[in-house]
DNA sequence: TACAATATAGACTAACTGTTCCAAATTATA
DNA sequence: TATAATTTGGAACAGTTAGTCTATATTGTA
């Protein structure tokens, strides 16, 4: 039987230099600034504030390492997504939260520029099986993610049914084409007035 | 005075072994298909037929191939969107076309996927003041050709005049965010669907 | 104190990078 | 045939890369 409040484990030997939840988001904060072939190991050792080989016995090699940086960016926006969903009245409103929180992320100058998931599809899709794998994880989710939006604006009757998948599809190209005007230099009056162009969609049919 | 139909200057020393408008548009398609950091040299002297001091002589140096190939790549589009604008009856016909067309090309096999100018954008954009310059010059003319769209539209009055802008944007958005569908394994018939719903969006504001 | 376990710091390797350099090849002309 | 001009092919170079290896430091436990 399993203890109810284990001790934190005092390993032996010498302790680390970083805790693992932290390297893993300097990983993906550098990845997502750099881009995937532009990030040495150097830069990952740097940013994480773990030793060479400490990153390869946590996390594996440069793939692996990435690979978990997409999973936990991934997570990240499919949690605050289900937050939209479970503190808005109706699929109008959560469509609103999240296009403005993005529109306000991407042109808020304190996360990288651009977004891990996008930036990463376009670099480096179709290049590499296990990556291609992550990368197509990462890209069904956000699709379905919008797209349960637009299946809750069905249930709620401001969306015909037939409209569900087309629109899911339009508006994760919505906030692809935000991502890309951003990094483009659009600014945030810009990027509000895409996302309110593109709320129309299923507002009204 | 010129003459008005100069023998093909045939220049003294060994001939060349390509041609500069055939390496120029190989060496755009080799970025395309593989990224600025992800293609080197060799592959660029590989698939250009050019040798390596040619391609220098030429071009200048890798960063120099990149800008003039991301020029021809934005040029040919802009032309694509003149037909488009000299050869429809109206606004909603030009951009049927070319959201048509872009669905079409990206979904067809044949060109690379995705598209250099939103890859390039994503995947360096912000890291070299040269190439920034270039990048801008490419975004600024893809937007500015969907707001000519869009005004084309408020002048034939279906779409009110201070829509103008909005507009442009989302319509640059939207084919950003096709291309990031498509590339992440998204269907013709998908694309297709973007496109449409995207139409609707704005015919009803 | 001795030992086992774990992490760190940094040297090392082999491959690849963009760029420059140089001899050989190929042409037109004198 | 000789010469100047131009390109090619490949060697050379200095720098960077991902990944491995070794010696050392730091811990808990016997």
């Amino acid at each position: 039987m399993t203890k109810a409040f284990p001790k934190p484990p005092r390993r032996i030997g010498r302790p680390r230099n970083f805790r693992t939840d932290d390297a893993l988001e300097a990983a993906m904060l550098t990845f997502w600034r750099n881009g995937y072939a532009q990030t040495s190991l150097g830069d990952l050792v740097r940013e994480t504030k773990a030793s060479r080989n400490s990153l390869y016995k946590t996390f594996g090699d440069k793939r692996a390492i990435f690979i978990a940086s997409l999973k936990l960016y991934a997570d990240r926006f499919e949690a605050r997504a289900a937050e939209a969903m479970a503190g808005e009245p109706d699929a109008g409103a959560v469509l609103h939260r999240l296009l403005r929180a993005s529109a306000l992320r991407l042109s808020g100058g304190e996360a990288p520029a651009g977004c891990l998931r996008c930036n990463s599809t376009l670099e480096i899709g179709g290049m590499d099986a296990e990556i291609d794998a992550a990368l197509d994880d990462a890209n069904a989710r956000f699709t379905s993610i919008m797209t349960a939006v637009a299946q809750r604006a069905a249930e709620e009757g401001t969306l015909p049914t037939d409209r569900v998948e087309a629109v899911g599809l339009f508006l994760s190209a919505t906030v692809a084409g935000m991502v890309l005007l951003a990094k483009a230099g659009a600014d945030r009056a810009a990027l509000l007035a895409v996302a309110a162009t593109a709320q129309s969609a299923i507002r009204q049919t």
